[in-house]
DNA sequence: TCTGGGGTCCTAGGACCC
DNA sequence: TCTGGGGTCCTAGGACCC
């Protein structure tokens, strides 16, 4: 085992949210919600910006993110913004600006690695460090590598620092934000065990009902619970996961660098459309998915060997139907054309909120290529 | 007019091969 | 013939995360 390693977790505060702010300073210290479709621009005075309010707001859509103000109103990720509109309607409701976001990201991750060699990406936000080849105390390097995002970036972030991913992970968010928490394992039954279950990464919505109803409600209570218990209720492989982190423990190492597995495009309709009468336009949509499909393989050299279609209907079940193809697929028709079977086999029970367009099995396309007999295929 | 969009991993059954 | 067993691929669904 290595319990010797010092693995940080760090994570952005508020990050869309905050991005914003740096762009809307006058905004600061206001409730402000960012989600929901752009709509055209208010037609506000130069100087006099007008904002979007919450509750004006009409129309499908969640938050995607809320600064602390907004989130005292209890206004969270996730949540529906009509149903926000509700909770906080004087709040500021921004559209989400992922260019925006994607660039911010990039600069904090550029200053981290000014300062740590090693770290995971985690997505845009959250990026795991290994600092068990520094010498100093970890208070002492976590503000360094806050003071490189805040000249980068002019954002907080929270870090948590501990012997293991599981672990910095539940640690960065303990003291959000602009927040500094150091773990030894000695601090485990202390600090971890009163926490609910959920602040466990891996433990969702699901398990935490089910440990609930098992009467089970904190890490430390979980941890009191023999694993054969967990197993016989979870399964072998969760249920041994479970009792695992609940003590603690996990060795998994920092995933430096990795192929993406997977590549999707996805739209919520404004309104429920039915197979019949709006075949045009579900088929214009289709189209329109497989093109954007087809644009991202392109731009990644990739292609798929496998494509999928995601259908959620009015009454949120979702279906989805897969093929595969022996010849790897990229250009839009193609995709199109394997869609076309998945299509078939879809029992259309009900109107449709959502499609959506999946291609898997990726391969690079230099393998594609290639084969010379398979050329031909690249015409669309 | 509650409930977005982009991913990963796991499970489980059936086909198919040796 | 004993209806064995692995191993892999494909498909569908679901939990979970950011």
């Amino acid at each position: 085992m290595s319990s010797s390693r010092r693995i940080a977790h760090l994570d952005m505060d508020a990050f869309f949210a905050s991005v914003e702010l740096l762009r809307y300073p006058e905004l600061r210290g206001r409730p402000v919600v960012v989600g929901g479709r752009r709509v055209p621009a208010p037609e506000g005075n130069v100087g006099n910006r007008v904002f979007g309010r919450l509750g004006d707001y009409v129309g499908r859509g969640v938050v995607t993110t809320s600064t602390y103000e907004a989130r005292a109103f209890g206004v969270f990720s996730g949540m529906g913004l009509m149903q926000s509109a509700r909770l906080a309607p004087d709040a500021v409701l921004l559209p989400a600006d992922f260019e925006a976001y994607r660039d911010y990201s990039r600069r904090f991750k550029q200053a981290v690695l000014s300062v740590v060699p090693v770290i995971e990406d985690r997505g845009i936000d959250e990026i795991y460090l290994d600092l068990t080849e520094f010498d100093e105390p970890s208070a002492v390097i976590a503000d360094r590598i806050k003071q490189a995002v805040r000249d980068a970036t002019g954002l907080s972030c929270s870090i948590g620092i501990s012997p293991n991913k599981l672990l910095s992970k539940i640690c960065s968010d303990l003291d959000k934000p602009d927040g500094l928490t150091v773990l030894l394992m000695s601090d485990l039954a202390d600090r971890i065990w009163p926490l609910p279950v959920s602040k466990v990464n891996g433990i969702g919505p699901k398990a935490t009902q089910k440990l609930k109803s098992l009467g089970i409600e904190s890490i430390g209570q979980l941890a009191q619970v023999p694993v054969g218990e967990l197993q016989s209720q979870f399964g072998a492989h969760y249920g041994r996961w479970l009792h695992e982190a609940a003590h603690g423990m996990d060795d998994r190492p920092l995933e430096t660098s990795r192929q993406p597995k997977s590549l999707s495009r996805e739209t919520t309709f404004e309104r429920n459309l039915h197979v019949r009468h709006d075949r045009t336009e579900l088929t214009a949509i289709v189209d329109n998915l497989c093109l954007r499909v087809a644009d991202d393989l392109q731009r990644k050299s990739l292609a798929c060997r496998t494509v999928g279609l995601k259908v959620k209907f009015a009454d949120f079940s979702v279906v989805t139907r897969d093929v595969s193809v022996q010849v790897p697929l990229q250009g839009a028709r193609q995709l199109r054309e394997a869609l076309a079977d998945c299509l078939k086999r879809i029992d259309w029970h009900d109107r449709i909120r959502l499609l959506g367009v999946r291609a898997s099995g990726l391969t690079d396309q230099q393998d594609v290529l290639s084969q010379p007999s398979q050329l031909d295929l690249w015409r669309t």
